[in-house]
DNA sequence: AAAAAACTTTGCCGCGCGTAAAAATTAACA
DNA sequence: TGTTAATTTTTACGCGCGGCAAAGTTTTTT
């Protein structure tokens, strides 16, 4: 279908197609701006010379770009890869582009990412902090000059949130587990962000109204390794015989799933069925959570929610030119996911 | 630290500097090709007035652009996650700068991220091709043009390709397998691309190089959703009574994790220990597989090395200015792993 | 200390496209 | 058919940086 002759810019393809190229650089800006008789002759000589225009070029000028940054703490976290994945699509349909980066846990790493996406002079930016790794600082700097929206974890004061909202789902599943059986104790997550922190405190807050005592157990080591975490204070646990209940809730899936494993290593049956020894709870509704054994009661964290609702606020703020986005809150509810652990 | 005047570009810099402008680009471009004494003032300055080259005017300029394009079909395995996450770490080390895109498992996508790259004008590119629904017509034009490594599923014809070695893989675990109890059957995986065949076609031939019967198992179903089908798959199985064999080999571990949650809900106990009715092993050695109930026996990729091998090959190409890679296949040796499952 | 080598500065053009203003064309309407 | 509004063309400049050549400077070599 593509003509043989290679058409380098848009003066060429200018010039091959018959039209002005200020026409055409009108065109790919947003292509309901030209008559629609001359837009049928520039999708067809597009085709047929198979031009796209240099995106460097176009983003060197244009005021605003069509670019979106994403940077999230770890790629390989199947929370984080979902939610790359609803924006990815989202922005695509949108016409615009997700550029995604990783900072792999280092606050060093985040820093360049934001420098990047400043270099690369993205439209708004999605970011998941590390937390408590973060620098603020920078983060609230960065946020004062484009529009962003924080996602997953808080950061005081720092524009727009959008992420789960841990007191009524820990609430949730507090009350479930509560009603079903023993009070759950609950295993913490290394405190690699706000999440940490929120989902203790729900847990206390939750235990406390309904007269309960709540019973923490601390998690020993750091980083995003959770499952390694949750499966070695799970032996250490067993071995000790210091659970303080049998029923124990996790600060997410990957510490439950982890917890699991040790569970089934030390030959203790998990369920709610007579026959089990322990119940054991999880956070987010990971991906692979319906396919442990035994199928992991948890909650369900809104992925496509997180993901649309952060969208929707950046695009509203961009198109309003708001550079500065209002320092808000959404809390998206999350639902009890019952299956057989707990 | 940073001083308040802002800096527009490298001709601004230039003068608050004192250094020519030149000298700052040629520094950019490789800070080693500048005179030590200048390369302070340089670095000096840069803390001082925080200023970057702007990144498009840069790639719209130079020739050779220091980027790398990443297509993966789904960003969400991980699999490819970690494939991604090495590659990330590898180029920045490197100095280049990781484009990743995901085609969401959709060729239109898969040729819309080529499209993309081209137009970023990337100076290499590694790709996991989506095998069977990809337009290979299109990759090979694409390999023609840029620098190219396929990794993980191999393409016929196009450029490099550097993978595992299933054959040597699977002949491990089939030996394993036959000789600590009974002949595997073999679950397959999708066709979603040549891995699939090539695991197939690897496990019938250690099976008759055994001289043993080869005994397939079909999967029902298309997709990437491999848990789900695995675990639909090994119900039917375990319900209708046809197993093969009590030793079941998976094309990969995601489906092997789905057999397990199978086989646990129908209360089969799996493993290789006496009181055990089934074995279950995958193969990839998938972040998880450790952490199953019972752990996964499993042959692992080495992700680190299928990462550092495709990126080596492309820097050299690159570095050497070959635009076409000699068509040729790295094939990398994986390891038994030997867990609890099997 | 002179000569050679290595580096830096000056000056200038090019990259591919955005964008603005005025002139020319087309379409819509009476 | 003439008028008006909408669109396109013409013309011209700017964006921020790469790269080249010639001239000037510093460092190294002998």
């Amino acid at each position: 279908m593509a003509d043989d002759r290679k058409i380098r810019n848009m003066e060429e393809f200018s010039e091959v197609s018959g039209i002005s190229r200020p026409t055409i650089s009108k065109y790919f800006n947003d292509p309901s701006s030209v008559r629609s008789s001359t837009r049928d002759r520039i999708e067809q000589a597009i085709k047929k010379y198979d031009y796209r225009p240099n995106l460097f070029a176009i983003n060197q000028n244009r005021k605003l770009t069509r670019n979106i940054g994403i940077v999230v703490p770890h790629i390989v976290d199947p929370f984080f890869a979902e939610i790359v994945r609803h924006i990815e699509t989202r922005c695509i349909e949108a016409g615009y582009w997700a550029i995604v980066l990783s900072s792999h846990g280092q606050a060093e790493l985040e820093a360049n990412a934001l420098d990047m996406l400043r270099s690369l002079k993205v439209a708004g930016a999605i970011i998941a902090p590390l937390g408590q790794a973060s620098d603020e600082e920078l983060i609230h700097q960065f946020a004062s000059e484009v529009p962003t929206v924080l996602c997953d974890s808080r950061l005081d004061g720092v524009g727009v949130f959008v992420g789960t909202d841990n007191f009524q789902t820990i609430d949730l599943i507090v009350d479930y587990l509560s009603r079903a059986g023993d009070p759950p104790c609950f295993v913490e997550m290394p405190p690699v962000n706000a999440n940490a922190y929120e989902r203790k405190d729900a847990y206390v807050r939750s235990m406390e109204r309904l007269g309960l005592d709540p019973k923490i157990i601390p998690i020993v080591g750091e980083g995003w390794d959770f499952e390694r975490l949750g499966y070695e204070q799970g032996l250490r646990l067993i071995a000790s015989r210091e659970l303080p209940s049998n029923t124990i809730l996790c600060a997410n899936d990957r510490i439950a799933i982890g917890m699991l494993a040790a569970a089934y290593e030390k030959g203790l049956r998990v369920g709610r069925g007579p026959g089990s020894a322990i119940r054991i709870a999880g956070h987010d509704d990971h991906p692979l959570s319906r396919f442990t054994c035994p199928p992991l009661t948890t909650v369900s964290q809104d992925y496509t929610a997180i993901a649309d609702r952060s969208l929707h606020i950046l695009f509203d703020a961009i198109e309003h030119n708001d550079a500065h986005i209002p320092s808000s809150q959404v809390r998206l509810e999350g639902k009890l996911i019952m299956r057989i652990s707990a």
